[in-house]
DNA sequence: TTGTACGCGTTATCAT
DNA sequence: ATGATAACGCGTACAA
């Protein structure tokens, strides 16, 4: 077994000081041509590579980021993981992700776990107990001490911090208004029952949208759903009670079990009934109908955020402290697909 | 901003020496009730957290394992991250991604980078472009370094190591025997182009079982797909000129295109054309008709492979170097769901 | 009961 | 041109 090899080891064996090696290797001036030679080729020959805890004990730099996120078997969240990854690797950085699980203690727990030293900085999407909860002392704490934080997604304005987010509230509306347009005005919102800062917001572009073009909003029309809710006890009711022409869904998942259900109540998409759901995920694509939906460009979202962290990190600290926290808007776009084509 | 704080700081404060204030806050029995009590408090006022990388310099262990996939924006790899992150972090672990995204130069970076250190040990799935120029010897290096390596799913027999699989052959055998079972006698098997194992093997079972039940082969019912194919020129093609009443997927995008390519020539599901897939993800779950597939019970998957990993990584190095290498089939399960309800 | 010294691996500064 | 020393933060064997 070929251990990992150290600076101590080659000064040992080459006979002469650590420091020679060190700066030998970096391919100081001080340093004979001789020496240097012999030094990196033996380097070479046992694969020398620094130890990156050492270089991160000295320079209290990891090159690590850390990602809390809610979920990660969920295609949102993966896309931006994605983004930050591809980033972040690009600038030699590498990412250390912990799951959440919507939990508040959970996410507590790993913050905590994290800024003990083991990374430059966080990104994170704020799980739905500490939405509700409202309590953003990890957060706070973890700034205080000077951690760069990115906020994506699901973020809090409680924090002085840099934020990703989409307007939730404008692509709502839009995809609100694209429904009027199409000549749509009994138009129902399947929404979520737990309390996120994100669904609320699309909630109220979809009345803003109703509003602009006069129609009132019918709140028998919002329904708000668990994340894993019957078909019969709910939706089945609903589709054959209420009488609606249009749904705009907070996610996609919603979306496609809607479409199923109206389908079995003998409607026709688009025809009798169109839906727009959010995130341009699997299921968008393949269902039937194909599903118009509200991208959200999860990797653009995530390779700004590390863009933005990774920028905050590098910058000497001393740097004027004008610490301005920037929040970028990444522009959503409606994809159309059969689910609305008219 | 209040910066972290270390054992130097609360001895300078305390006027007491380093060591004492570490004794101190382990509450070890050489030091006094009155000094302890101090210091703890001192320790608690001021939120005081031992520093990771100090602590992993120190003990040559980090505490970090790293997870290397070729994709993560999919769905069976963010359901073994899941089991791997869930089963990492109880035992005190976090977890490092790296994403090779199928490509064996970023595969070997990845890996080199995080193998200076960073990390205890490894968890991965082989890149395709790994599989297809059988070069393992950044596995082999690593391996030999005495850092642990777990693969999964996308495996290979030349490096010794513990894997978690499924087995791929029994999977699409028991599947294929299904079909058969069910009076199909014409069964399709759609594949990937690129070469990979698990299609390798999930041809074999294939095969297999249409021997087994005395049904000659007919290669051309065997159709190989690149990942991104254009559903006019190949799939609509093969639907219209052959006739087949059953088709094997290896994986569920495969099948809920073909699916809908079937739907779209006419043919009923299951009456006319049945389907299985493989990886019971959403679309599974919310296609029209559902998709019966072969879950492989990634979470499961991950956390054994999780818990392998930290097995070998806390067993003392010297424990009778009876390195046995294992390897844990994880079983499959068929789900049924209409594409094949008779 | 407390403190000193050393080591983990590296680098930077300051001798020689 | 080379080497000794200190420092990053912590833990521990040993000395006082």
């Amino acid at each position: 077994m070929k251990r990992k090899i150290t600076l101590k080891h080659i000064a040992r064996e080459l006979d002469v000081s650590i420091s020679t090696v060190s700066k030998a290797l970096k391919n100081s001036e001080e340093i004979s041509r001789d020496t240097k030679e012999k030094v990196q080729a033996f380097a070479r020959l046992y694969n020398y590579k620094p130890n990156n805890i050492a270089i991160s004990l000295k320079n209290k730099r990891t090159k690590n980021i850390g990602v809390i996120v809610p979920d990660i078997v969920h295609h949102f969240f993966t896309t931006v993981f994605r983004g930050i990854e591809k980033y972040a690797n690009a600038k030699g950085y590498n990412v250390i992700v912990c799951v959440s699980d919507e939990s508040f203690d959970k996410e507590v727990i790993n913050m905590e776990m994290l800024a003990n030293g083991s990374i430059d900085g966080f990104i994170m999407a704020l799980s739905a107990e500490t939405q509700r909860k409202n309590d953003f002392n990890h957060l706070r704490e973890v700034t205080e001490q000077g951690i760069p934080l990115v906020l994506f997604d699901r973020v809090t304005d409680e924090i002085r911090c840099d934020q990703v987010i989409i307007d939730d509230r404008a692509a709502a509306r839009d995809a609100t208004l694209r429904l009027i347009d199409n000549g749509r005005r009994r138009i129902a919102l399947f929404t979520t029952e737990t309390y996120l800062n994100v669904s609320a917001k699309r909630e109220d572009g979809y009345r803003q949208a109703l509003e602009e073009r006069g129609i009132p909003v019918r709140e028998e029309l919002i329904l708000r759903l668990p994340y894993q809710y019957e078909e019969e006890n709910l939706s089945g009711v609903f589709f054959r009670d209420q009488e609606f022409d249009a749904v705009l869904c907070v996610n996609e998942i919603f979306a496609v079990r809607a479409m199923r259900l109206a389908q079995q109540q003998g409607l026709r998409i688009p025809e009798d009934i169109s839906f727009i759901g959010f995130t341009d995920g699997l299921l968008s694509r393949y269902s039937a109908p194909t599903l118009t939906t509200v991208a959200q460009h999860g990797e653009q979202m995530g390779e700004a955020a590390a863009k933005m962290l990774i920028d905050k990190v590098e910058q000497e600290y001393d740097e004027t402290d004008a610490r301005s926290y920037r929040t970028r808007v990444i522009p959503t776009t409606l994809i159309e697909r059969e689910s609305t084509a008219l």
